[in-house]
Parts: structure tokens; C-alpha cells; sequence
DNA sequence: TTGGAAAGTCAACAAGGCTGACATAAAATC
DNA sequence: GATTTTATGTCAGCCTTGTTGACTTTCCAA
């Protein structure tokens, strides 16, 4: 039996990629890609006594160096109690350096030490791994589309900030 | 200032679309998209009092009616406590039935009622508008583009079981 | 000098993962 | 027929990571 194929359209014309199925299957094809995306470096964080969190606040701290707690708190958009709890263990663990801001002194600007520097990369070169080999597989035309589907499933809101903050200072 | 744009390849071949800065900008997609693409049925889901488990169980009991116990464990990959947790929930609230396996009595066949139904409805049409309009906006190529990398994303062993699992039986 | 922003902390709670142990029913096997 | 295996369910306890609310300290800027 074949699937209905009921088009998810008005008029007329043929949009054959928005049909339910279609749907569907880019809805599950998040799920379970967005599940194994994140299991290497879960390994990694794992035996460190790490979780996810932790990984984010590295990513984003190697990625921008210097930023600050509110910074970070925007690009994550979780509160800063859950925030705190992660970037402390981090502080006192020596992965993270907290300075205080030189022109702001009630800023805190973070910063990557040698040892978080050491981890971050392995968490993402576990990741880039799979990102390369994926990339490679399905080639640049698909990597474009990727790119260009998962930015319009982004809130606008939400690019905007990421320009602001994670974007290169002149 | 210009990226460093320092190509992952061994030889000569410029496969731009594999540079760090490629692979980490797919990376950060990944963790943007995937957070909104769930936003939208996290809200209805707390409305009523249920979480992202819960969704993730209505999706495949919907997809695939009648499915085992065993099978939906297979398809999230959660020990059976968790699981169970939150079948518990759905089946004494009426949004999930469990029935007896006709040839195996030790299994149980999950289907949803009509009231499990019209809240898989309401959270698939949430989840739905979003990539809808974002497969719109990027256009069918970029739709094919995106789903070729998340399949590449996905262990090979994962994609093998929703075949099995998941694909309309004969 | 004072109001408010930035940062940090404490407490309590919830969702949803996990492990381990154990129970029951039914199928499969010996 | 007895035993083992499988499918399911359940109890208890733990962890991570999110939440809200209340409060303090620091310190910039008006």
C-alpha cells in the first residue's frame, strides 16, 4: 500500500516536498540525527563526570572568548541558577577562567584555560567527526540545503542574537 | 578579518564545505534548530501537564499503532523504568491503550484513543507549521540537501532499526 | 548618592534520564 | 512436564539539568 501523499498545499501547484509525509519524516529524521549528534561527546563528557550543559558552555566560551555571563546566558536562554551551577564546577575544576571586566568591573569575562582548551577540543573533534563524515557522504549541494533548512527552522529572534553575539568583531 | 578557512583534507581537492569553520557552524545549527523545532509543542505539552517523553511516545504509537512495548523501547533507546514512567501516565489519563497481544499474550499493543489522538494532532500540527514553512522557505533542493545529511548523521545501526521498525508493513 | 544592572548564591522542586532488584505471566525449550 | 527465557511492570534511589523565588554583593551611571 502507498502512502497518500496529500498534499499540504491550496492551490494548485505541486509541492510535493510539503506533503505530511514529508513532514513527518524531516520531523523524525531531527529526533533521531539530533540524538546521535550529541552521543559521542556525551561519552566524553560522561567519564569526565560531565553532561551537556557543560559542553555548551565550553563550546561557547572557546568559540568567543572573553564573553560575558549575560552573553552567555542569551546564546544558552536558560537561567543564570542553571548557568551558575555548570560554570562554577568548571571555575573551581580549572577548565574556565573568570576575570573581571576591565572596562565593566561587575562583568565577568570568560575564558577557555589550557585544561579546557584540551577538552573542548576533543569534545569536538568527537563531533566534527560525524559532521565531516555526514557532510562528506551527502556532498556540498546537501550541505547547503542543511544549512538553509535548519536556519529557517530557527526563530528570527533568535539568528539575530546569534549574529550579535557569536558573529566575528571587527 | 577573514576565517582562517584552514581546509580538513588531506589532498589537494578544495572541499571547502569541509573546513572547521563549515563543520562548526553545522554543529551550532544542530543545537539552535533542534531546540526551537521542539519549542513549539514543549509549550502545549506544559500546558498539559506532560513532557517531551510524552510527545515522543504519542508520535510513534500514532505512527505505527499497535506497536509492542519492546519495539517503542527499541525506537527511543530509554531503559523501560523511564519509559514505563510515562506510559503509566498516558494510559491512566486515556490518551494511550494497551491491549493484550493476540498471538504473544506477553506483549502489549499500544494504539491511541480519540483523546490520545486530538492531542498528537495538536502537537504534530505545532511541529509541523514550523518545518513546514521552513522547508517552504528553502526550497525543495534544500529539502532533499537536509535530509541526505541527517540521515548521514544517524548511526547506520539506528537507521537500519526504523526501517524496521517504522516503514509500512506489507 | 542612589537606583538599577550584573553577578552570585541558597533552597526547593520537577522532568526524565539512569541502575538494580524483583514479580508475574506466558512462551519457548529441554 | 519442568525449566528457562522473554515481555512487561514496578519499587526505590540516584543524577543532571532545567525551573521559580528570594536575597546579597558589587559597582556603573545618572
Amino acid at each position: 500500500m502507498t502512502q497518500p501523499a496529500r498534499p499540504s498545499v491550496r492551490s494548485g501547484e505541486q509541492l510535493l516536498f510539503l506533503t505530511d509525509d514529508q513532514l513527518r519524516q524531516g520531523i523524525e529524521l531531527m529526533f533521531f540525527a539530533y540524538r546521535d549528534f550529541t552521543a559521542d561527546p556525551d561519552r566524553i563528557l560522561d567519564e569526565q563526570g560531565y553532561g551537556r550543559a557543560h559542553h555548551r558552555v565550553l563550546h561557547f566560551v572557546n568559540r568567543r572568548p572573553g564573553l560575558t555571563v549575560n552573553e552567555l546566558l542569551a546564546i544558552l536562554d536558560v537561567t543564570k541558577q542553571s548557568l551558575n551551577r555548570v560554570l562554577r564546577q568548571l571555575v573551581e575544576d580549572g577548565l574556565v577562567a573568570s576575570r573581571v571586566g576591565r572596562q565593566d568591573r561587575r562583568q565577568r569575562n570568560l575564558t577557555l584555560t589550557d585544561k579546557g582548551r584540551a577538552l573542548e577540543a576533543e569534545l569536538s573533534a568527537a563531533q566534527q567527526t560525524r559532521m565531516r563524515r555526514a557532510f562528506s557522504a551527502a556532498g556540498p549541494e546537501a550541505v547547503q540545503g542543511f544549512r538553509q533548512v535548519l536556519e529557517q527552522i530557527i526563530e528570527p529572534e533568535m539568528r539575530n542574537r546569534m549574529e550579535r553575539l557569536l558573529e566575528r568583531r571587527e
